[in-house]
DNA sequence: CTGTTAGCGCATTCAC
DNA sequence: GTGAATGCGCTAACAG
């Protein structure tokens, strides 16, 4: 492997026969340089194959355009689909994306919001784990954040995330509106923003309809498949098992499909199952899976934005905004009426 | 948003009351320091809240400690898998990610490809979209290149993929065991390593067992699902439909799953699936999916090294290596014997 | 318009 | 062991 070709503004200015500054004043075009000189440096440029060396002008500029982003799980689909909404704008905006993945471990967390500050990154975009005490970290710091999907309790940065409290509130609803009265719930960790909101619009919903809420039915702390399988066993088991589960998260669910298999139970015929986060797949379930979706990639437009915004602000006014966005309900064939049960 | 803090070597010298030398020696303990002037910097960078400047340490020493990871596209689900091998491998080796998504556009791919350069990367692992000519930019520019998943026509790097022409292969035998003899295939796009492959060792399994491949049976060019939805109706329009239909790509896949369900197609007692790529909603689908299991976060791993001995290496002999990961047939509940159709 | 100059923060000789 | 000096490649005043 040869030596890295490093052709610099130096042999672009002398093999053009101008000063590096011209060369730099071509590169960056803010001051103008007359057509002809400009020409000759251009042809320079092609001819040595130049590339600006962004890393040294980072270092004269204080600006890198590069932001980070950390995600607690990227094999959880929902993720991929927000960093593409994040990646697109940031790349449309001249900027780049070193990505990091916590694997839901504040420690992990930690460790990547120090690398990324070492690297000088303009700014973060952060979905944090639980217990994730980070943005701290990135105050002191003073490098912009904004918290996507999972915001922390107090923030004092940007947030973008779903409206999950009208999202858990409408799917509910919905059952209610079916005729369920024994609804469980698979909250997940409530020490995640998203689920404590979805599980305080279904507390909503149910005191709306003057419903009770029965401690049995409610299972929360885990979000990984074998959790799902778990809880899902349990409730079953239960002298009046619910009639609907609504689970908030999309590898819980993974898990009840797999309980729910395994105990011969019949959806929805037996008990109706509503899931978060919709994907193309789930259309293809057994049966096909009523769910609610999230604007994942405007999600991830909107949080990258928002940064970018509160990067150009700088010492301005900070942009402290907290966006939420609407979620939809799509129903499919594995919710229905509780009464088909009773004809059984 | 006040401005940036930077504390610097300076700083944490003129708080030691040593010089930046020292400073520089005990952060990248190469030169021994004496104990005591040890204690005193590292108290002062605690204090200090010292954080090297990655950015400052590049210009410096030629190494950034980057990677370029290039996907064609992130919302495909294979993709973050291998990303999450390669993030972990990484991050490990003390390395950060900088992540593109080329959108399966070679122009976007040209792109990414100069940005990274542009940034300084030590060495990019790249997945590269149909048409792409960019390993050539890569060989001009000197900088390592690991190719991952998708390998092109000819590399003088390394390489990492599945073992696709043995899965492609290992999954028509399983159909023909079974019984098949009128076997499509959704080839997916022959501009694409994987695809071709797999093509080549269902052409291979074929022969073996002296079956004929017909043309209309090999339906090739597309990748999305809008493609399988088409590929799939026109299958089933053949005046002699196939007994099993093989799919390429997890895309194609869920048009075909779609097309199916429009069809009102019973599988597998009408018409066997085969898939490419697993996922654990697989085992969920109706019914469920026998598949291809690609060793994904391996290849992540795999590549990942590869690509950092690579670097290691620098002006050595290069490291070309071209690994092949194999594949597993999983079977579920979407394949079973012709014969069963003709009792019907 | 154009060239000269002075660092950005750090690693690395080289003297002491 | 330690510190002063040099420059990585570039941008941003500042003179001309």
């Amino acid at each position: 492997m040869k030596p890295r070709t490093k052709t610099t503004m130096k042999d672009v200015a002398k093999l053009a026969g101008v000063s590096i500054s011209t060369v730099s004043a071509v590169v960056n075009d803010r001051v103008p340089v007359s057509p002809a000189r400009k020409k000759q440096v251009l042809a320079a440029m092609a001819a040595l194959d130049f590339q600006p060396d962004a890393i040294a002008r980072g270092l004269k500029t204080g600006r890198t355009n590069v932001i980070g982003v950390i995600v607690p799980d990227i094999t959880n689909a929902f993720y991929p689909e927000v960093i593409r909404g994040v990646e697109d704008t940031a790349r449309k905006a001249g900027y780049s994306v070193l990505l990091c993945d916590s694997n839901e471990e504040p420690a992990n967390e930690a460790n990547h919001l120090n690398t990324l500050f070492s690297r000088r990154v303009d700014g973060v975009l952060l979905a944090c784990c639980t217990d994730s005490t980070s943005y701290a970290h990135a105050a002191r710091r003073g490098c912009p954040v904004v918290f996507i999907d999972r915001i922390p309790p107090v923030s004092m940065s940007g947030s973008v995330s779903t409206d999950n409290l009208q999202a858990g509130n409408m799917a509910t609803r919905y059952l209610i509106d079916l005729g369920h009265e024994k609804i469980a719930i698979l909250a997940g960790h409530l020490g995640l923003s998203p689920h404590r909101d979805r599980l305080e619009g279904f507390r909503k919903a149910m005191q709306e309809a003057h419903l009770p809420i029965r401690d049995e039915y409610l299972i929360a702390g885990d979000i990984q498949i074998e959790g799902g399988v778990a809880a899902c066993r349990k409730l079953l088991q239960l002298d009046a098992p619910p009639t609907a589960i609504m689970v908030s998260n999309n590898k819980l669910l993974l898990g009840v499909l797999q309980a729910l298999d395994e105990l011969n139970m019949k959806v929805p015929e037996e008990v109706s199952l509503l899931g978060f986060d919709d994907y193309i797949w789930n259309r293809y379930f057994n049966p096909s899976l009523t769910a609610v979706a999230q604007s994942t990639m405007e999600m991830g437009k909107a949080a990258c934005e928002l940064l970018l915004r509160t990067i150009d602000n700088n010492d301005e006014a900070p942009v402290v905004q907290h966006l939420r966005l609407p979620a939809e309900l799509r129903v499919r064939a594995s919710t229905t009426s509780p009464r088909v049960r009773s004809h059984a």
